[in-house]
DNA sequence: TGATATTATGGTATCGATACCACAGCCTGC
DNA sequence: GCAGGCTGTGGTATCGATACCATAATATCA
């Protein structure tokens, strides 16, 4: 390997001078820049980042902890990171904890030990122990996508209450009364909060007698086996609201399997639908986070906390991100009042 | 930042004996290890893994460079390499290239300052610049799913050309003659290869005459804009092959656009289709690529160079995986002979 | 009993770069 | 004429760990 030192011996020069013409810094003459710009060239010498890195106390690099990449919408927000990250000029190791605390912690010490700038992490438990970990090397943090119970952390998240709210309300005015939500666990905060929007909207209509909903996993296998359950019971839904996309997905497939047909028998909305470009005919109604623009404005946030002067203060922050409503064929077209009653008087 | 000297001293050993405390290697009595790890629990220590990959020569941080993690046959297989990398203890930096070479080389510069112990490349021309600049590090380099035309690299990849030719002529024998494949840019292997396939497929069933095939780009565009072109024409086709998932996404749009339907007016199949458990309704006929396992056998590949002596001669290795298929609606059942004939006189 | 192997610990140099300080020449302005 | 600032260059210490060598006590064996 060619080091500083081959430079510098070649270009008749002091190493520090390479390393000068190398992060363009103090003074150098262009006689002198010209010989080592010539040597470095001559002896493909290739910067040892680590030994800068560790004069230097930085080595940008971040890294993303977060559930799973091939969730679409986790890998969207992947993509603002790296995007904004790669801007920056930051490079991004990814860790998928698949909602799993212990591999969460494990991920966590490594990252901690190859001295990343920061951290961006969807933490799989809202009193996520590995804030206290990270806190300790005083690593700088954003938490992404979720709440946890800590005070004084940066917090960039969509609107999951809001959002549950206004896709719950948009089945009530269609007409539905029986509308049951299928979500992930309770101690992710997203789960919990789409339940608040959901029960705030329920209420707030009268249909307080109505309320039905279901922690689970925020996964195919986990919609399909509570939505078996839904209509294995005595009274059973009109609409269905899958907390995330997976979840509608695993409903979907066990609809099939019922013979129920979507939106004629039960109708479905979702939260994070499937991005269009993946989707052979965009079909579900969905409540949208903009996660590419999450995970970028969490990234920029980031690296403001990682270029901040020591020991200011810092004023955390938590960033809310408004959802989008999409609107298709799975919630059906508004159900006439007598219809609703029909059936549910056939059913109950 | 506690070092091992600070741990050193407070455990009253010399720093050398906290690295093997720490490394488990060479002897340390009970008694002195216990009041190392004493030492680092109470100081809350982290070890610095700058500096000892520094002195170590490694890392223990692979990278990935590819088109788009957004992709669902890319982040399968993003997923069997952090899957197989985490099993190993290594971790693994993210670099989307979006098919351009400029981008790749940027990445590449940044990864080998970074000292990365291996790369897994998919990349972006055929001749690529990338490999003699890594070559020149001696670092160690797996290609991923693509060919390219460098001699003594490792290659892990589909059999893009088999998987063509098997899907045309499941087209061919269900009584297609007008097929038109819509694939990826030239200079990509995979787009190539699957023109090769088509031809050999075509060409086999004697029909020559009728090989229509269009190089685009491997996204939504692409195949929405070939497709408009593709009925713009006085000859329409009767079936079209989509070069990768995105594609078949856009042509789907297209034809939508045009009142086309499928596979009632025109029969669809594809290379890459969206993994089921993104599928509302699983649609599309398709060539699968084992993804995830091409990831995870590359990742054990690269591993496997990385941990070999050095200077032993390497036996290079070439890993082709084959296909599977999927049968579904979009490519319609068998068409009657006398069909595709009249359709073509009306057309023609 | 002496030679050799094993266990246990420490000292020093070093990995490849940069921070900090020093110094020298030249220019500017009062 | 000289203080003070800018330009240009180099020397030395240091970042936090480990490689390598040295040392010494104990165990093992012929």
């Amino acid at each position: 390997m060619t080091t500083i030192h081959d430079v510098a011996k070649k270009a008749g020069v002091a190493p520090i001078t390479v390393s000068r013409v190398i992060n363009n810094s103090g003074y150098v003459s262009e006689a002198l820049r010209a010989k080592v710009n010539a040597a470095i060239e001559e002896l493909g010498y290739v910067p040892n980042v680590l030994a800068r890195s560790l004069k230097s106390k930085r080595t940008n690099t971040i890294a993303l902890v977060f559930t799973d990449i091939t969730n679409p919408f986790f890998n969207v927000m992947a993509r603002g990171v790296e995007d904004a990250a790669s801007d920056a000029g930051f490079n991004v190791i990814f860790c998928n904890t698949d909602e799993s605390q212990e591999q969460e912690l494990k991920y966590i010490h490594l990252l901690l030990q190859k001295q990343v700038d920061g951290i961006l992490l969807v933490p799989a438990d809202i009193q996520s122990k590995s804030i206290d970990i990270i806190r300790e090397q005083e690593t700088p943090l954003v938490i992404v996508d979720r709440r946890v119970t800590h005070e004084d952390v940066d917090i960039v998240r969509g609107d999951s209450e809001g959002g549950a709210y206004q896709i719950t309300k948009y089945l009530i005015d269609l007409g539905h009364r029986r509308i049951s939500l299928l979500t992930g666990p309770q101690q992710v905060s997203t789960a919990e909060d789409r339940v608040q929007g959901y029960k705030r909207a329920m209420k707030t209509h009268g249909l307080q007698d109505y309320i039905d909903y279901h922690y689970g996993f925020f996964n195919q296998h986990s919609g399909a086996v509570q939505t078996r359950m839904l209509f294995s019971r005595d009274v059973k839904p009109t609409a269905i609201f899958a907390g995330n996309n997976l979840i509608s997905i695993g409903a979907l497939a066990a609809l099939r399997e019922l013979q129920l047909k979507v939106p004629e028998n039960v109708a479905m909305v979702c939260f994070d639908g499937i991005p269009d470009n993946l989707s052979s005919l965009p079909f579900m109604t969905a409540v949208l986070q903009p996660s590419y623009e999450m995970g970028k404005k969490a990234t920029e946030l980031l690296i403001e906390r990682i270029q901040a002067k020591p020991n200011m203060p810092i004023d955390y922050q938590e960033i809310v991100f408004p959802c989008e409503y999409i609107f298709r064929d799975s919630s059906g077209a508004r159900l006439a009042g007598p219809n609703i009653t029909d059936t549910k008087n056939k059913e109950s």
